[in-house]
DNA sequence: ACGATACATGCAGAAACGTGCAAGAACAGG
DNA sequence: CCTGTTCTTGCACGTTTCTGCATGTATCGT
């Protein structure tokens, strides 16, 4: 049986029966745990499923969705995301990416805040209806499910319409030498194109992202202005960073 | 069964049922109390329930009204959605309107039907991102807070680049003479513009819209193929707009 | 106040996991 | 055809996680 062969019946398996058990597949195939292990390792890497102890199950947007609206935000979330409104000015120009710590800045927005929000995620847009002295612009395109963001082509070209005096950005890894990365290619051009029509660019960042890299690189640390993040400050990859001439914006 | 499909499971049915004893779950799913106690204890810390003696309930009422909206949503308007929702064929592309009766047209959509949904509705296109098979394309543009959707230049720019095989519109207003009509007069011109680029455009009305004009109009009966209202099929406004050769969808 | 039930905690066996390693297959270049 | 490289695969190992049970404590209904 062929790896890519493997893969597509997972794939199947997972849409078919709603789940997977690394167990039974490895015996139902003949091949060992460990191959289905890494195939669904692989999987997950491309948000194609969702790893559980034991298999596997199919990445179900509604479920991540609904969690997001109702969990209680991560308390570094929250940090970040506070410190993060609290760079948007009066009558600002902010370009907001998709992603939960994104959503948790709209929420953390003054609700009076007068001030335009320029963002490619229907959720934050959701979000951000109770705002009354927002404004909202949304960049439309073929909606990214993994993300719940709007991508390709078209979103490309409806965001080079926009400029803004800040663009906050949600990535999923930071490294000092790998720059700021996510895990699919769409989404980091996306996030690309959206940086590069603002004047000043912060990355979104709890600790735990921090000296990771995912595979897609965003930019490389040269376009950015600084990082907002609840990582110590005295921790070696901050340092790296600090050394690098990026500001380093504390939210504890 | 797996860890996380348990505790998919125990959200689910804390959904549908609102509430969750500890002891019932534990030996309809053959396994020990303590595995659900400690499940419920691990949900609760990640606020998705409200730990309570003997089991658990919804974090709060909103929870339940999530899952149960469905229902909740009035009963006219379930109804033409669910009559809406069927006129989409596998494999078809509609463009979907924003407003409540659209929001619950997405959600009638079969689950796994694969098609293509067109909408300026962040809402809408949240709602749908639970339909896996579906693609959905966000129009972008400058968000009107009134009824959430997006609206002006960009949005009506964005339009023009689509096509579709089916337009779901809902308006405020169907009147014999005034036509189809809406509040407010950047909505009536998207409404418009959405229309424009269906093959047929089917109207959204539940009956207490039906002979009441708003101050907009959106399109004259010529341009539009049909509506699906719950109203009475031999009202006088309904015999009216027959004769006008409106193909009337009877919803009930 | 009492018994019954639910609970948290600690513990031990089992299962699943990640990692390093080596054997083998696939492949490119000479 | 041979050789070196890369990739895949299965195995072994130590680690982590899960689960059910036992224990003692807290809470509920009567």
């Amino acid at each position: 049986m062929l790896a890519a062969e493997r893969r597509d019946h997972l794939l199947a398996l997972l849409a078919n029966e709603g789940k997977i058990v690394a167990k039974d597949v490895a015996a139902g195939l003949g091949i060992s745990e460990d191959s289905v292990r890494r195939d669904l390792r692989d999987l997950a890497a491309e948000g194609l499923c969702q790893r559980v102890y034991g298999g596997a199950l199919p990445v179900s947007p509604a479920v991540v969705d609904y969690a997001a609206r109702q969990a209680v935000t991560p308390d570094a979330k929250q940090k970040v995301a506070s410190v993060a409104a609290g760079l948007v000015p009066p009558g600002g120009v902010l370009i907001l990416d998709g992603g939960t710590t994104a959503l948790a800045v709209a929420r953390a927005l003054p609700k009076d805040l007068a001030c335009t929000v320029i963002t490619h995620s229907p959720t934050i847009a959701a979000a951000l209806l109770d705002h009354p002295q927002a404004e909202i612009f949304l960049l439309g395109g073929r909606i990214f499910k993994h993300s719940a963001v709007a991508c390709g082509a078209a979103a490309v070209e409806a965001a080079q319409n926009v400029s803004a005096d800040l663009c906050l950005l949600g990535v999923t890894g930071v490294h000092p030498e790998a720059g700021l990365t996510t895990g699919d290619a769409e989404e980091a051009a996306m996030k690309r194109a959206l940086a590069a029509r603002a004047a000043e660019t912060y990355v979104l960042a709890s600790s735990e992202k921090i000296g990771t890299a995912s595979r897609f690189r965003v930019l490389p640390w040269a376009e950015v202005s600084g990082l907002i993040t609840d990582a110590d400050p005295h921790d070696a990859v901050i340092e790296q960073l600090k050394a690098l001439g990026v500001e380093i914006l504390a939210a504890d």
